[in-house]
DNA sequence: CTTGACATCCGAAACGTTTCGGATTACAAT
DNA sequence: ATTGTAATCCGAAACGTTTCGGATGTCAAG
C-alpha cells in the first residue's frame, strides 16, 4: 500500500539515487530518463515521505505561530482574517502552518525553545509582541528566523509588519480636528504591548500637530475588550470637564465606547464622537456605524508570512520592515460639535 | 549545537537504546536509571528529533486542517472561536495542528491524498461539510481518521460533532409563536451543506409542531454573508403577502435582514421580528440588539478535536457522534406581533 | 589509439529515532 | 552445581530520504 522511492525505482528498473534526483529535478538525469520516472511516480501515487526528507535536509519547511493561552480564549475578529492570509500564503509557499499555544503561561519561552530543538518549524510568526519581548530576545539569542507583528519605534534590529498606527490614527485626529474638536480624549491598550504604544504615540503626535494638548487625565490605559472600553468611557464622561470625541485604540473598545455614551442619553455622532480602530466587520453595523481605520488583516497576514519567508532564505540579509498605510473610513460616529 | 540521543547516550555512559527506552518511561530499565539519563538530558537540553521519531514511528502526532479557498476569504466571527478550541485541545493533547488551504479549489481531494501519502498528519478535521461529501468519502475508502463538523439527519457510519441546530431553531420557532407570529420567513445558507440543511428541517419541524405551514416562497435560499440575508430580505418583504417574522441560518445573515428592514421604515423588534443562530460577538451590538441562539464555538472546537482523537486511538470502533444543545438568547430583535 | 570531457547513472552512508532479539548479571530454587 | 527467573542493559537493523564520490559509456579531439 505504502509508495517508497524504492518501489518507484524497482518499477522503472533505476536507482534510488536516480529516481530521487530525477524527482526533485536535478540536471544530471536525462530528460527522457525524468519523464520515464515521473510517469511511474504518478501511476504509483508516490508523494515522497515528509519525515524522511527532513530528517535528511534538516529542513522542516514549515513555519509556527505560537498563541499565548489567554488571547486564545476570546474570538479576536480581526484575528481570524489575519490567520487567513498566513494560511494562504504559506500554502502558496509549500510551508506547513502549524499553530499551537502555550499550555503554560509562565512557559512560553520554554514552548518555543522546545520546537526550536525538535526541529519541527524553521521560523516564527509572532503576534501580540510586546515591549522588551522575551520572546524576541530569546529568538535572537538562538539566530532563529522570525518576524513580528508590530514594532517599536526607533527599534529596527529584527524583521517586522506593521500597520502604520501613527498615520491612522494621525488621520482620526484630522477629521475630528476638522469636526472642530479639541478635547479628545484616547483609549489604549495595555501600553506594554507595541501596537498599543504606536497608536498612542500616533495619537500625541496627531494632536501637537494642531497644537492642542492631549490633557493627560484624559488618556486612560485600558483592555483590549468592548466592557473595558465600556468602563472607561463612563470614567472619561465623569471627568469634570468631558471631552467632546473619543478617540479608541481598536474597534472593540470604541463599541463599549459607544455603548456608554447612549446609556448616558448622549446620541452618537452628534453629542459625541467616537472612533475606532481595524475596521472589523462588526463596525459597519453598529449603530450609529463606526468611524474608523481600515486596514487589512489578511493581507497583514500575508505579508507576515512572505516577510518569515525571506527571512528564512537569507538569514544574513538585513531585517526588512514593511509597513502599510492604512485608510479613514468616515461613518455615522463622528460629527461637527 | 545540537544534542541527539546518541550525545546522551555519551554522557551518560549507557547505549543509545537503554537512554531512548529510559526517557520514554519503559519498564526495563531501572529506576534510578531513569533519572540519571533525565538529568543529562535535561542538563543537556536534549528534545527529540521530531521528524526521526515520525519516521521511525510512523505517526506524526498531528492532525489536519484543510480550508476550501474560497472560505479563506472573508472574516467568519465564527471560526476564529472554533479554531481556538481546536488550538487549545491539541495542545492539551500534544498533536500539531496543521492549517493549510487547497490552492486549487477543484482539486481538494488531491490535497487531502497528498497529506496522507506523505504522512503528514494522522486525521482530519473537516469542517464546511457537505451533503454527498466527495471529502468523507475519499477518506472513508483511504481508512483514514477524521470527524466531520455538522452531520447529515440518518447518516451515522462517519464520526461527527454538531450543535443541534434542530433544538436551536425550534426554540426560536417556540419563542416567536408564543409572540404570536405565524407568518414565519426562513433564510436559508445553501442547501448542500449539512448544517444549513440541518437548520432548515428544524424550521419545518418546529413550524409544524405549532401546525403551522411552512410557505414555500418565505422559504429562500442565500449565501453566507449579511449581503445576501440583506437581498433576501428585500425579496421576502415585496411578497404580496410579507411576513412577520423573519428566521435567519445565522447571524451574519440576520443582520443584513435588519439593515433591509430598517431601510424600508421598519421598526424590528416591532413591526417585524428577526432571529439569528451562532450569537457570535456581533449579535450583541446591532441594533436592535439580535435575539438568537447561542452556541460555543470554542468547546465545538475542543470537541472536534477531542472526537478525532478517540477516533485515531481506536480506529476500529463505531464512530462517535456529538451533538450540544444550544441556548435561546433573547434580544430586542423580536416582539410581539 | 589514446585522452579528456561530458552526460548519465549508481552504491553506500548518513540523518536520529525506535525496537527486536538477545546478552549479562544476580540470585533463588532445585 | 545446575537451572530458572527476573531485572537491566545493549547491538544492530530499520524507517525513507538525500547526497557524496565515484563508475560507466560515448564521442570528439588530438
Amino acid at each position: 500500500m505504502k509508495v517508497t522511492l524504492r518501489e518507484v525505482a524497482k518499477q522503472s528498473g533505476l536507482s534510488v539515487t536516480t529516481v530521487s534526483r530525477a524527482l526533485n529535478g536535478h540536471d544530471d538525469v536525462a530528460e527522457e530518463t525524468k519523464q520515464a520516472v515521473q510517469s511511474v511516480a504518478d501511476a504509483l501515487g508516490y508523494v515522497p515521505n515528509l519525515s524522511a526528507r527532513r530528517l535528511k535536509t534538516e529542513k522542516a519547511d514549515a513555519i509556527g505561530l505560537i498563541l499565548p493561552k489567554e488571547n486564545l480564549r476570546f474570538s479576536d475578529p480581526f484575528f481570524s482574517d489575519l490567520l487567513s492570509g498566513m494560511v494562504e500564503q504559506s500554502a502558496e509557499y509549500g510551508l506547513e502552518l502549524n499553530i499551537t499555544t502555550s499550555l503554560d503561561t509562565e512557559k512560553i519561552e520554554e514552548t518555543y525553545l522546545n520546537y526550536i530543538r525538535s526541529r519541527r518549524v524553521d521560523g516564527f510568526i509572532i503576534v501580540r509582541a510586546q515591549h522588551d519581548d522575551p520572546r524576541i530576545r530569546m529568538l535572537q539569542a538562538h539566530d532563529f528566523p522570525f518576524v513580528t507583528f508590530g514594532h517599536e519605534e526607533g527599534v529596527s534590529n529584527y524583521p517586522f509588519v506593521d500597520d502604520d498606527s501613527k498615520m491612522g490614527i494621525g488621520l482620526v485626529i484630522d477629521h475630528l480636528v476638522a469636526l472642530g474638536h479639541q478635547r479628545i480624549a484616547y483609549i489604549t491598550e495595555p501600553r506594554r504591548f507595541m501596537k498599543a504604544e504606536t497608536r498612542l504615540q500616533g495619537f500625541l503626535q496627531g494632536m501637537a500637530r494642531w497644537g492642542l494638548t492631549a490633557v493627560p487625565n484624559l488618556i486612560i490605559e485600558s483592555n483590549f475588550r468592548q466592557r473595558s472600553g465600556y468602563a472607561s468611557t463612563q470614567e472619561l464622561l465623569d471627568r469634570d470637564n468631558p471631552p467632546t470625541a473619543i478617540v479608541a485604540a481598536n474597534d472593540l473598545l470604541a463599541i463599549g465606547a459607544i455603548n456608554a455614551a447612549r446609556e448616558r442619553g448622549l446620541t452618537v455622532g452628534k453629542d459625541i464622537s467616537i472612533t475606532g480602530f481595524d475596521d472589523i466587520l462588526l463596525a459597519e453595523y453598529t449603530s450609529p456605524p463606526l468611524t474608523t481605520v481600515h486596514v487589512s488583516p489578511h493581507q497583514m497576514g500575508q505579508l507576515l508570512c512572505q516577510t518569515l519567508y525571506d527571512v528564512m532564505n537569507n538569514p544574513s540579509a538585513p531585517p526588512p520592515h514593511k509597513i502599510l498605510p492604512p485608510t479613514l473610513i468616515i461613518r455615522g460616529s463622528t460629527g461637527p460639535i
